[in-house]
DNA sequence: GCCGTGAATCGAAGGACGTCAAGATAGAAG
DNA sequence: CTTCTATCTTGACGTCCTTCGATTCACGGC
């Protein structure tokens, strides 16, 4: 009875649109390469938390599009980001990851 | 020594700019709710073969629309197609989708 | 060969997405 | 209150994506 069996896995049977549409969200989310490494920094971080002020230099980019794809990864349950102070710490949710690979995972067997 | 463990998963270690890049190509490919249902309807199928005269009617599109989706999906890896008398017939590809969970995973503790 | 059917490709239209510069907001420090 | 830093929001621009109709390609049957 964990998390990810909510929902069975795609090759369980044909997905419902309102599933497809749904997970169509959180992989699309999943579906640009600075998002998947914003995301793989933040979950792969000691400590879990990152500030966005050492996401930022990581990227040939502006400070403000970094900003726009944390904000999608947010929306898609796949961070969550917490002010303290001056800065903002943003944290994986394992949980969302899970999930997904229940949903991709053919048959789990364990 | 399974599929999936070729690459690191997401919670592991910073996605490298490469691995970022083949990896958003194949999330991309699953960011469409019709590509999603495409998908799940021929893995989830007996035999795990199906042909796009089954695939089509159950969307609202047209025929080359259908057509586009599945090349994305064969492109990204996700299925193969196999063309056999007038009618070709698509799979799913169960070592792709598994590797994909193994990069979501957190921590597979078996 | 010549047609008919299933599927892929092409070209175009409309909308969505990634990016940036500029401005707005939140909090800390004086 | 003012000022400074860190972050978010807004508006705009170019590009990519989804979708379609029309056409083309691949086979099988006649």
């Amino acid at each position: 009875m964990s998390i990810q069996d909510c929902c069975a896995g795609l090759s369980d049977a044909p997905l419902a649109e309102a599933e497809a549409a749904g997970l169509a969200h959180v992989f699309k989310a999943l579906g640009d390469p600075v998002r998947l490494r914003l995301l793989s920094m933040i979950a792969s971080r000691e400590g879990g938390e990152m500030c966005v002020c050492e996401l930022t230099p990581a990227f040939d980019l502006a400070q403000p599009t970094i900003s726009h794809h944390l904000k999608l990864l947010r929306e898609a349950g796949l961070i969550t980001g917490q002010r303290r102070g001056t800065w903002v710490y943003y944290r994986s949710v394992p949980s969302a990851l899970d999930r997904l690979a229940g949903v991709l995972r053919p048959a789990v067997t364990a």
